[in-house]
DNA sequence: CAATTTTATGCGTATTTATGCCACATTTCC
DNA sequence: GGAAATGTGGCATAAATACGCATAAAATTG
């Protein structure tokens, strides 16, 4: 890894999570925390961002936070899924995702290291991956929804059911024991159908308020899906049930 | 392999993924990394790519994180382009484009009560369409190429065969009267040229600052242009030869 | 077509850069 | 106050680069 593209990462992720731990980023990025604590010096040096003991802040964020610097991350519910997401994603996969926040947060919790092939109709997700400095971004073309921001029609259908992903993303409305997963957008249905019979492994991610609910279409059910990540822990009471019809819950 | 060659190579490789790494150039091609390296140095000096320690990055990567100023190169003169050039378009028709910041402008410069259908492969200019209240958006798959934004393959040059527009806008980089219209990337330069083919009209927009110069991939010759908009009077002197060449100049 | 010049490339060596490691100072937290 | 984490500066090492030079290929010239 080239040090601009590391430091291009270091910033990334002040401006996404507001502050940076010097540890946890050489962890992330497999570099000595010197070279860490000499790259956040450089930065800070070309006023990019704040060094603080253990790591460093975002502009936006200095002034309100000078007593916390040590707490951790900002452990938003969206960005535990992301990140319990990424880590199920191994070097040389070919992952096809869909769209919504929690994909987002999975996009920028991605190892920088990681080598994979990422297929998407989504237009936000695509931007997100192209931030990244190793993967393989193909998006999906067809007809744009202006509102879900992702590709939706017959060319997208064919296209996806012609790849043969090792594993599939899916960020989903509304989750049932019984019904399955459901969602309120009939094409958007239609394409996470197909993202499913494309995939040999099915990850739903969803957070905790969306379990038991339903929507009007049904997309597929419980034993079609093999992963189910929520922002809870595994052993949560609400998560029992699709731990006990088979789902990996993480 | 020869230089220009080797040079080209290099330089896609830059726009897909943002960086090169001399060494696996080096590896690639079969040749020294002291060739890499003088390749690197001279497309560097002639701006196309930025040389770092261990290998080079593209602009795009380099505006995002080392720059904070954003600003488009003479941008009031890309409204002005972007504005004859929405003029062209009118309700109903299928209007093929490619990406770069002159169609940035003209997607803005889209009258609102506009209905017609835009078909492109680039991220940028996808997004500026879908702020559009009344215009259909048409995404076209492939691979992601991270600097230039846009999707390029043999996916994409199929889809665009397959279309039958009723006009198209090229964003180019060089224009001259002898040889037509040249890009640096090959695989770019396939697209415009399905794009050119699968249109019933083609307009080139550029700044005048591109006019009479030369890149080495060719893409079309002059009588296969119909409109040519820059920011000068149709009847500026350095416009004269493409309006003997029949082209309407706007 | 031969001679000459220019250009492109690779090699060896000196230099610079990037990184990690260590000993020791400093800060933070309990 | 003291343990743990973090920062500092020096040093070692490996990788990348600059530079001079030799050689070969290509272009130019007479």
């Amino acid at each position: 890894m080239l040090k601009k593209e590391r430091q291009a990462y270091i910033l990334h992720q002040v401006n996404l999570h507001n502050k940076v731990l010097s540890s946890l980023l050489s962890h992330e990025i497999r570099v000595s925390e010197d070279t860490i604590r000499r790259d956040l010096q450089e930065l800070s040096g070309e006023g990019k961002l704040i060094k603080v003991h253990g790591g460093a802040l975002s502009h936006s964020f200095h002034e309100v936070t000078y007593s916390n610097s040590l707490s951790v991350y900002s452990q938003d519910q969206k960005k535990v899924i992301g990140e319990k997401a990424a880590a199920l994603i191994k070097d040389g996969m070919f992952v096809l995702t869909s769209g919504g926040t929690t994909i987002i947060e999975m996009a920028r919790a991605l190892p920088p290291a990681l080598r994979a092939t990422f297929i998407s109709g989504s237009i936000p997700a695509i931007l997100e991956y192209m931030q990244h400095p190793n993967i393989e971004v193909v998006m999906i073309g067809d007809r744009v929804s202006k509102n879900a921001k992702i590709t939706i029609g017959a060319e997208a259908i064919n296209k996806i059911k012609n790849i043969n992903a090792d594993i599939c993303f899916l960020g989903i409305n509304a989750i049932d024991i019984k019904r399955g997963t459901t969602e309120n957008d009939w094409e958007i249905a239609q394409l996470k159908k197909v993202m499913i019979d494309s995939s040999q492994k099915v990850v739903c991610c969803t957070i905790s308020e969306k379990i038991n609910t339903l929507q009007p279409i049904h997309i597929c059910n419980i034993p079609d899906i093999d992963v189910l990540i929520t922002e809870l822990p595994p052993d949560a009471p609400i998560l029992r049930p699709y731990v006990d019809a088979g789902i990996q819950v993480i």
